[in-house]
DNA sequence: CACAGCCTACCTTCTAGTAGGTAAATATCA
DNA sequence: TGATATTTACCTACTAGAAGGTAGGCTGTG
């Protein structure tokens, strides 16, 4: 894996707050300079052009997401509360500015204008946490914990979407509850067709 | 209401396709003038600054909204059609990229770096539609004809991320089939726990 | 005439990115 | 070991182009 100085890693780190904020063109490295309190100049010795530093950010972001879905899985053993531990971790970041946004998600609104190489990572972490949530949907109906109307990737899509449109929501009423309100009935739908 | 010449209005036009496809950000007086016509000046003539273009354009883009929704409650008596109708509305739209989008969900995820005035107008929308979806889905109840599990405000709010979240995942794979994959069910799950 | 609608020409500020230099850490090797 | 390369991480100073916006001048119409 890439290696990562203290000051690149800063670097990163101040870039994808300002992403979750405003977007590819919602930052500058004039933005960055000015947080990590180095040069414009030096920027562009980590990171030699934007594309670099966000393909960089997003590459190491799509690693994290994907440990802590492993994580998630090891740690617990009901499918349930695999998707309780998803949703709490968004709970609990939601209200904090610099993490309130999956970085994919908003970057997925600008793809049209988004570089291709920047598209490419957006596209895959989708991929990823649609094909995580099918497969916990899934063990959920083989254990017959979960009672799905279809199939469990159409059930993981509209689970995926209901989370983003939560985080868009809980953005535009700067209400974290409104998260909560929409999350938290996903998982009990699930179960409580158990009985059909 | 604001009264709007051919240019203005092809200028506003083609304003609401730029930021469908990128954002506040994404696009210039300049792309306006390069698409339209006319030189960048021109259009300070009719908007002297962006935040007036994109205010008035939001402002139509609301008005045209509540008539829409308005027309599809006249000539829809079953609240399932009215939800139908606006599915359908966007279901149409999502194929084609100068209208894919919500523009006012695609601002809703910059508000941090959106001026103010341009904020007050995404709210509006977001609560004049939930407002709309919450009392289609009230009448529902009133009728019978669905049976909610929370408030009918609660299965409003899930209901309209859920679509937003559609759009995203639409057009993240650069597939119209997910938006449907993931908002037919949205009806039928209202209708469909009626028995209980 | 007055004004709408458009123009050319310009301004300032910001944009990503480059050129080239300095000082310190780190390899390399006699 | 000590002398010598090389690399890392930063810097100042700069560029070309794009951003939003302004000043002021034409031209046609009510």
């Amino acid at each position: 894996m890439t290696k990562l100085t203290n000051t690149s890693d800063e670097i990163i780190r101040c870039a994808r707050t300002l992403i979750i904020a405003g977007g590819y063109n919602g930052f500058s490295y004039a933005d960055i300079a000015d947080v990590v309190g180095i040069r414009k100049a030096s920027i562009h010795h980590h990171f030699p052009s934007k594309v670099d530093l966000v393909r960089t950010l997003l590459q190491l972001y799509r690693e994290e997401a994907k440990a802590g879905l492993a994580t998630v899985k090891s740690y617990n053993t009901d499918p349930a509360d695999q998707l309780r531990a998803y949703i709490n971790y968004w709970t609990a970041c939601i209200g904090d500015p610099t993490s309130s946004f999956c970085v994919c998600a908003l970057l997925a609104s600008q793809i049209p204008v988004l570089p291709p190489e920047i598209v490419v990572e957006v596209r895959a972490h989708f991929r990823t946490l649609s094909t995580w949530l099918a497969s916990v949907i899934e063990e959920g109906a083989t254990q017959n914990a979960f009672s799905l109307t279809g199939t469990a990737q159409s059930e993981a899509e509209s689970f995926m979407a209901a989370v983003h449109g939560a985080m868009l929501s809980a953005r535009v009423y700067g209400d974290e509850k409104v998260f909560s309100v929409v999350t938290e009935p996903l998982i009990e739908r699930l179960i409580n067709d158990q009985g059909k």
